[in-house]
Parts: structure tokens; C-alpha cells; sequence
DNA sequence: CGTATTTGACCAGCGC
DNA sequence: GCGCTGGTCAAATACG
């Protein structure tokens, strides 16, 4: 790439030039100046003058997406709340639990979960919802703590085993009545205290998709994130046509191409880039980079994190 | 040889 | 009480 050349650093944010912003935003890009010790040079020079514009359409296109990932982020946890509301109110229409004493009610959860999208309805609309017995089991997940992943494999792939950063002893595996295919029965044994157990089957539906339950929390923090899907050599990427369950449920697809440790090592940030022009993100990152603003929140935020890290660790 | 996995046996809850 | 079922145990086996 040439970056030689004069490069349109627009977003097309629908904020060129941003009029209303002008003053607001001279003021911003003459104090960033400032701060950096940068000398203001007379704006009759025209290169100059020429950047200072630059600088500040960048300026307001920084701002534009600050408040873009604002308003994600606080639709993000809007969401999130309403759905930890809804999974409160509505605990038995999927969620397990973690008792055998509930086997009938985990049958039907079972039944609804593996259909994988077909909704038979019948699991609980018969039977007249006895508050108590309801109540009973909100607790009672509440206190299980439990969730449900949903891996898609290879066809070829017929191992029960979902790569997700924890060390698993598998103690047992069973062949259920309602699944020809066997469930394995995993326990966490990263630390000898984790109470925290997996059951993973395939879909009835689906085969290629393996329904891992988790129950239970981890009392110890996670033993390494880059090794969370490195084992099968396995891509992840999220999927949005996640199974139709009213549960917590991810999808992680890891039927793309095999690849290599490297780049198994930067799996995080292939989960979180999105489709984007090669050259837009260049623009976006030289932008970012050049706003001193955006230079002073990232080392906060990374001050900040670091600081939080200790203060866990402590 | 130590550790992880496999697999048949066993246990407990539930419905009839 | 009996049979069915899901979950767990533990001896046997496999593997590095």
C-alpha cells in the first residue's frame, strides 16, 4: 500500500464536514495541539491548513464513533439485562437442572433443547404451572448456575470433546433415551475443588453439533485463554443462527479450515473483526492512532485494566 | 510409571 | 415393589 499519497481518511459518517461542530471542534484540535507542545503554525500556510481540516473532520469522526460504541455498548447491556430478566421469569421453558430429583422436567428441557429450533410445545403447557415448583427450580438454577453451548464440528469429527480453556476428566458416558448418541459426562479438573461439570452430546438434530451443559462455577480464574479452542485446530467464529432455545446458548462454529498455532493464537481477534475493508481498518486504526485523545483513554483503560488485574490477583 | 479414558456396575428418583 | 432412566463410581485399559 502507498501511503505516500494524500489517504481519505472519511468513514462517511454523514459528518463532512460537521458545520455545527466547527468552532467546538477548533477549540478541541488547537487544544490537542497544545498539549502535545505542537506549536500552532499560521493557518495562511496551506499544507497546514490543509491538515488542520483533515485533523478535524478525523476529530469528529473519533467522536462520531465514540459515541457509536457508546450507544452499542449501552444497547449491548440493555439487552443483556432484559435477557437475564426474561431468563428469571422463564427458567423452565429450557434451562437444566442440576438435581436428579428433576429428571422428568430436564427430560422435557431435553426434548425442547435438541429439537434444535422445532418448538413442540408440550412440555409444559399440559401440566398447570405449580408456583411453588417453579419457584423452587429459579432457585435452584440460580444456584446451579447452568449453560448451555452449542459447537458445530466437522461431519468427520466424532469426538465428544469441546475445547473451551478448561481442563476436563471425563468420568463416565452414557447412551440416553432420547438420543442415540451417547453423552459424556465431564468435571473440571484444573482445580481439585471446581465443582463445575460438563455433559456434552450431539444434537439429535443436527449431528455436526455438539450441546455441551455446563453446570455449576468455576472457583478458579481461567487457565488460558489462547488455549480455549487451540486443540482441534479448529476456527471460531460466532454464529448468529444460534439454535432456537430461550437458554444462554452460544454457537461456535469449528468447521472452517484447519489452521496453525499462530494463527489459532489470535483467535480473539478473529472472533471480534468484522467483515471490513483491509483498507478502512488501516484508515480507522491511522486515525485513531494519530488522535491524541484516543491515545490518552487507551492508556488509561490499559493502566486501568492492569491495576484491576492486580487488584484481583491480590 | 503416572495419568487419562473407557466402560460395566451401582445408586437414586420417578412412574406405574 | 419393580422396572426404567440418568448420573456417578471405580476397576480395567490405553497412552505418552
Amino acid at each position: 500500500m502507498d501511503f505516500s499519497s494524500p489517504v481519505n481518511t472519511s468513514l462517511d459518517l454523514n459528518i463532512n464536514p460537521p458545520r455545527f461542530h466547527e468552532q467546538v471542534l477548533k477549540k478541541e484540535v488547537e487544544s490537542n495541539y497544545f498539549s502535545l507542545g505542537i506549536r500552532m503554525s499560521s493557518a495562511k500556510e496551506e499544507p497546514t491548513s490543509a491538515l488542520v481540516e483533515e485533523l478535524k473532520r478525523v476529530s469528529a469522526e473519533n467522536k462520531k464513533l465514540t459515541e457509536m460504541l457508546t450507544e452499542m455498548c449501552e444497547s449491548y447491556n440493555t439487552l443483556r439485562s432484559n435477557l437475564v430478566d426474561y431468563m428469571r421469569k422463564n427458567p423452565d421453558k429450557d434451562q437444566h437442572n442440576s438435581s436428579s430429583k428433576r429428571r422428568k422436567s430436564e427430560s422435557s428441557n431435553n426434548n425442547n433443547s435438541n429439537a434444535m429450533g422445532v418448538n413442540n410445545g408440550n412440555s409444559e403447557s399440559s401440566s398447570t404451572d405449580e408456583e411453588s415448583c417453579k419457584k423452587h427450580r429459579e432457585e435452584e438454577i440460580m444456584k446451579a448456575n447452568i449453560s448451555r453451548v452449542y459447537v458445530r464440528t466437522e461431519g468427520s469429527d466424532r469426538s465428544l470433546i469441546v475445547k473451551d480453556g478448561y481442563q476436563w476428566r471425563k468420568y463416565g458416558q452414557k447412551v440416553t433415551r432420547d438420543n442415540p448418541s451417547p453423552r459424556a459426562y465431564f468435571k473440571c479438573s484444573f482445580a481439585p475443588s471446581c465443582p463445575v461439570k460438563k455433559k456434552v452430546q450431539r444434537s439429535v438434530e443436527d449431528q455436526s453439533i455438539l450441546v455441551a451443559t455446563y453446570e455449576g462455577e468455576h472457583n478458579h480464574p481461567h487457565p488460558s485463554k489462547m488455549e480455549a479452542t487451540s486443540g482441534s485446530s479448529r476456527c471460531v467464529t460466532l454464529n448468529s443462527a444460534s439454535p432456537n432455545s430461550s437458554a444462554p446458548t452460544v454457537t461456535l462454529d469449528f468447521t472452517k479450515s484447519k489452521m496453525s498455532s499462530n494463527e489459532s493464537k489470535n483467535l480473539n481477534t478473529n472472533i471480534v473483526t468484522p467483515k471490513v475493508p483491509q483498507t478502512l481498518v488501516e484508515q480507522m486504526a491511522n486515525s485513531l492512532t494519530k488522535d491524541p485523545n484516543f491515545r490518552a483513554a487507551l492508556v488509561a483503560a490499559i493502566s486501568g485494566r492492569a491495576l484491576h488485574k492486580n487488584k484481583v490477583r491480590n
